[in-house]
DNA sequence: CCATCTTTGTGCACGCGTTCACAAAGACAT
DNA sequence: ATGTCTTTGTGAACGCGTGCACAAAGATGG
């Protein structure tokens, strides 16, 4: 609905939320494994189970995009389908260069979870000259001095960098500078790059540490409480076979 | 102090917020390159920079683990370093599994960033009976069936999921009854565990997708106010950018 | 057409996180 | 000591996100 406000948020994109916008993929997932098993319509409480979160929730993000849901019914699965994917971009191709392939690189260019949503590798890109023809995922990697052409010839807006922290930087500028406009970082490093430009990021090791932080507490409060509550964690064992759909046909593409 | 109650927030760890403790890892590395530059004090203003944040936000994040600056001068590098890594629990050494030693798990496997913040891969385990004894990042691959004794052996708590989405719950089962309780989850799919178990998830298709969202919005809003276009990214640009609420293929239920 | 039942869409309240702005605290010079 | 200057630590205000709870909307059955 109307927000109030003329007061252009600058966080919110056309009034989407930040954090609905971060959700939607997590529903699409849900509803594409649905789509799949052919169900025709799913309520808001059988989806938010399928995506792991509250009914209400998924229903307010659902509000931001229009009312797509039928009262008493739910909502048609590929309807849905449709509107998410086409809110989120996905209904058009997004070529995106890798650049860096080491390990981590090699990974993304092999992980189907890319192709199967748009999302199509133009490019691998590395600066070591020796790589240079070498397929991967079997597309041949292409050395770091035709990053600004290949970026050009394929109007290429998505950059993936996997480099070592200390060479992301220096590809992120050239990156820009050639014309990228969203960059998912997967260097250990903070990337500085002129308004206009996304940067996503994901440090492995900082997911780590945040769960080294909370493991943490956990045996202190265990070692506080000691023989307090001995068994909790065998109470509520995991009963839900989340709802009545029984195993998921697993949804990505190996 | 600031929240004197006894509430139990049960969100808060400890008082500190949990935004807190995400980015405290990034307030980690930056010192760290501080420390290895031998720089013996940083203000707030300085590595709130490094560190991509607003310097307000550090103090406050700060100010949850303690008065560990000096007014006037700064935090002393080394001692922030001392505290930050004791509050995240990295001064003491955390084996992890990882499951699933596809392109992703050996990228994860040879990844630096993990034995340089304390924790150690304690083993590497696949489904494939091949795999078994091949050495990945120097590391023997062992078959799934040995998860159990593994776990409990090295006495591991953090578990690593790299399999495919249709394996991901299965294995999770399985690491979660062995006695894991903290999980990354790498496999696009919501994983159902008990109470005490904490779980993150890195989903690599669903950054791009967020990205996608904003890039779409910025190629419909540069349309808008066409005139002034990026130079590279205009030349083959995607065309099919049709106003928020375009054409809908009306595709009703039969 | 009316009653009932289901499920959506949302107004509202609450809590977390962010940011501002400033007093307090210490360093440093005189 | 005293005053000035720098930088921290935090009170307070604000905005975003979440979840409750319910009225409205439509399906369904008699």
């Amino acid at each position: 609905m109307a927000t109030g406000r003329t007061h252009r948020p600058a966080t919110r994109s056309r009034g989407i939320p930040e954090a609905t916008v971060a959700r939607l993929p997590l529903y699409l997932r849900a509803l594409t494994a649905l789509s799949e098993r052919s169900v025709p319509t799913v309520s808001s409480e059988e989806l938010a189970a399928a995506a792991g979160v509250n009914s209400a929730k998924l229903r307010k993000d659902f509000s931001y995009l229009g009312s797509y849901g039928t009262r008493g019914v739910g909502y048609d699965v590929e309807y849905l389908v449709y509107q998410i994917s086409r809110e989120l971009g996905l209904t058009q191709d997004w070529p995106v260069v890798i650049v860096g392939i080491g390990n981590l690189g090699a990974a993304l260019a092999n992980y189907g979870g890319f192709a199967s949503r748009g999302f199509r590798v133009a490019a691998l890109i590395d600066a070591d000259p020796t790589m240079a023809g070498k397929p991967v995922a079997g597309i041949p990697v292409q050395h770091t001095d035709e990053l600004e052409s290949i970026i050009e010839d394929n109007g290429v807006s998505i950059g993936v960098i996997a480099t070592p922290a200390g060479a992301a930087q220096q590809v992120c500028d050239r990156l820009v500078a050639a014309g990228i406009t969203s960059i998912l970082n997967f260097a250990p490093t903070v990337l500085s790059v002129p308004d206009g430009v996304d940067v996503r990021k994901v440090d492995l090791s900082i997911e780590l540490q945040i769960l080294a932080f909370h493991e943490q507490r956990k045996a202190g409060e265990e070692a506080a409480a000691e023989g307090a509550v001995p068994a909790a964690a065998a109470s509520r064992k995991q009963s839900s076979h989340e709802g009545p759909d029984g195993d998921v046909p697993a949804v990505m593409p190996a």
